[in-house]
DNA sequence: ATTAGTGCAAAACGTTTGCAACATT
DNA sequence: AATGTTGCAAACGTTTTGCACTAAT
């Protein structure tokens, strides 16, 4: 589940944060490992809980004000639908498109990496006199296993 | 602001709504068109105050209720962002590009369509496993009147 | 010693719901 | 007359905020 990318990543991240003279607290460093090891782009709630295991005290409201600031610096993407409760992906903060199983709520990347989606932002933004900073493409349906008749 | 293709398209859907036995209250009516009339995108706050200059009573509520009796029809779009106060799109329902300024924070339409993006959905779709019933491609960025130096 | 961060509780926000009164069919 | 719809107010769940306390530098 931690590959060496993944850890990596970790460290430049907390070093870029230091960096800032923000302050690594446990808590912090908890939220943020968290945030970069998971793959299944969590909720605040499930965040939350998994971090009361190592850190029983910790507060929602500390995990709220770290994604914020997580998301201020771009090392977060924030995954808001129509519903409640925003997903976070903090393995990669560069726009990639996500594949959203309607039925369990599952949220994954796609396997292959999508040069297109760039080049179709920045045809799109041309035409219409925008100048793109981001981009977000969702695909809602059913995954492999909720396709699945059982 | 109200060609002829809008306003057929709001005969069709009034006519749609009728044949399921749902009832045309004047509101109800005033939401819809409203929904099909304006091209900005608007939240229900907006929806709320527009019609209250015709409908002095009408509530917040039902604003509500409309929009989520439409939704369910697949006749209006909700864009909703990380933020709060999600917006509608009842002009096209069917998946399509939205450009949102980041500054003032105005939505529009691509003003050419864009067949690609099933397309790329139907690829990442087959590599992944997934069924994809619907789509999203948000962009976002500054608008060409907030890109203007003032 | 400073000063940023934590945790609590309360507030804010958009949205949903229950229900009695109402209006469309 | 029957029943779908309205409007109000209260409830909901998520997210934000204020502030005294704590801890990292």
């Amino acid at each position: 589940m931690s590959d060496t990318c993944t850890l990596s990543r970790l460290d430049a991240l907390l070093g870029r944060l230091k960096a800032q003279g923000l302050r690594l607290t446990p808590q912090r460093v908890a939220i943020v490992r968290e945030l970069v090891t998971r793959c299944d782009h969590p909720t605040v709630e499930q965040l939350h809980k998994a971090i009361l295991t190592a850190f029983p005290t910790t507060s929602l409201a500390t995990v709220y004000k770290t994604i914020h600031l997580l998301k201020e610096q771009g090392e977060v993407l924030e995954l808001g639908f129509g519903e409640l409760g925003s997903r976070y992906d903090g393995r990669r903060p560069e726009p990639h498109p996500h594949l959203i199983c309607t039925r369990c709520g599952a949220i994954s990347d796609p396997p292959a990496a999508c040069a297109e989606l760039n080049e179709l932002a920045e045809r799109l933004a041309g035409q219409s006199g925008f100048s793109i900073s981001a981009h977000r493409f969702d695909l809602f349906g059913l995954c492999p296993s909720c396709r699945a008749p059982r």
